[in-house]
DNA sequence: TTAGGGTTACAG
DNA sequence: CTGTAACCCTAA
């Protein structure tokens, strides 16, 4: 028929995306409903959406297989090994004012401590975010700092002493040729240099050095929403800066014990191992973060790698969510 | 209505 | 031919 396909534009993926940011993942209803939006995706369905957005969330693969050698891999597929684990995330709660998403992701950002080890990716978390809000705001004349600041802390949940970050690493990477200055205005140069290893929404908890971390595998099991709340109540007395640090330190635990389930999955080589070390995972994960006093925790397990979100607000109804994997 | 698998159209 | 993005189908 006269329409073979409807590309989405810009400007429909940018309204999907504050959809996104202002009603959660899975309310495409709500968002087509929203007039904010429904006159810029008027032509799409709810279902459109969903496609849609499953699309730009396609985990890019870092490419790097056309070469010679055919690899029939599917793409979603990572090796088991040093791989990387891929976090998403998706929950919330919407209650709070407006202008809070639902969605953030949680980059290790508070400490940009640990690259000590790893020369090869040099890129820091905090320069892949840089990088994939700049591409997402996808202004054709570059961004504003204060626009990509605006940008990561709706997607993120910054530190505070975020925005002199922020700086730091605009201006490095400029330096450093990865992006481009002009009026002010911060653009991702066309060659970059690592234009082939970067997932476009991916955050990664990497490399974790290994620690002696115990799993504790008993009967954990989910905690009720009272203990939850228990904890709730304790997070509001604290400042920002004490659950940010609490968090930070969370978060480095949770990425040990990662690697430890990750060690305990490979050895297995089974994928029911994988499931029961994702589990063991999500319970230690998150009995780290409950003596952490950390305010809200959302875990999500998914079938291939090991995807965790912590959130971190502090006056917000806690959600836990343990979706089964398969 | 949504999530996920499958199919088709298009570009490289 | 292959990969990607839009679109379709259907179970829950």
């Amino acid at each position: 028929m006269g329409v073979p396909k409807q590309r989405w534009t810009s400007e429909e993926e940018a309204a999907l995306r504050a959809g996104i940011a202002r009603h959660g993942v899975g309310k495409w209803r709500t968002i087509l409903k929203d007039p904010e939006f429904s006159s810029t995706l008027s032509s799409r369905s709810n279902v459109d959406l969903k496609d849609k957005w499953r699309n730009m969330n396609v985990i890019v693969s870092t490419s790097s297989s056309r070469d010679k050698g055919k690899n029939a891999v599917k793409r979603t597929r990572t090796t088991p090994k040093n791989n990387d684990h891929t976090v998403a995330v998706s929950t919330v709660t919407s209650d709070i004012d407006d202008g809070i998403v639902d969605e953030k992701r949680v980059p290790s950002v508070p400490s940009e401590t640990q690259n000590t080890s790893n020369p090869k990716k040099a890129q820091s978390r905090l320069d892949n975010i840089i990088m994939e809000a700049i591409k997402s705001l996808n202004e054709p004349t570059g961004s504003h700092r204060t626009t990509i600041a605006n940008y990561i802390e709706e997607q993120y949940w910054p530190p505070s002493d975020f925005d002199h970050l922020l700086s730091a690493k605009l201006k490095d990477l400029a330096t450093s040729g990865k992006l481009i200055k002009v009026n002010r205005k911060y653009r991702i140069a066309p060659s970059s240099p690592n234009s082939e290893g970067r997932s476009p929404k991916m955050l990664l908890l990497e490399d974790v050095q290994r620690a002696p971390i115990k799993i504790g595998n008993n009967d954990s099991r989910t905690l009720t929403r009272s203990q939850v709340d228990a904890e709730l109540a304790h997070i509001a007395t604290m400042t920002a800066e004490e659950a940010s640090a609490a968090a930070a330190r969370a978060v480095a635990e949770a990425e040990a014990i990662m690697a430890e389930a990750e060690a305990a999955a490979t050895e297995a080589e089974v994928a029911e191992a994988d499931a029961q070390a994702a589990q063991a995972f999500a319970e230690a994960a998150f009995l780290t973060l409950k003596n952490r006093n950390t305010a809200k925790l959302v875990i999500v397990l998914v079938h291939e790698s090991f995807v965790i979100s912590l959130i971190l607000l502090s006056h917000v109804e806690p959600d836990f969510i343990i979706p089964s994997a398969t």
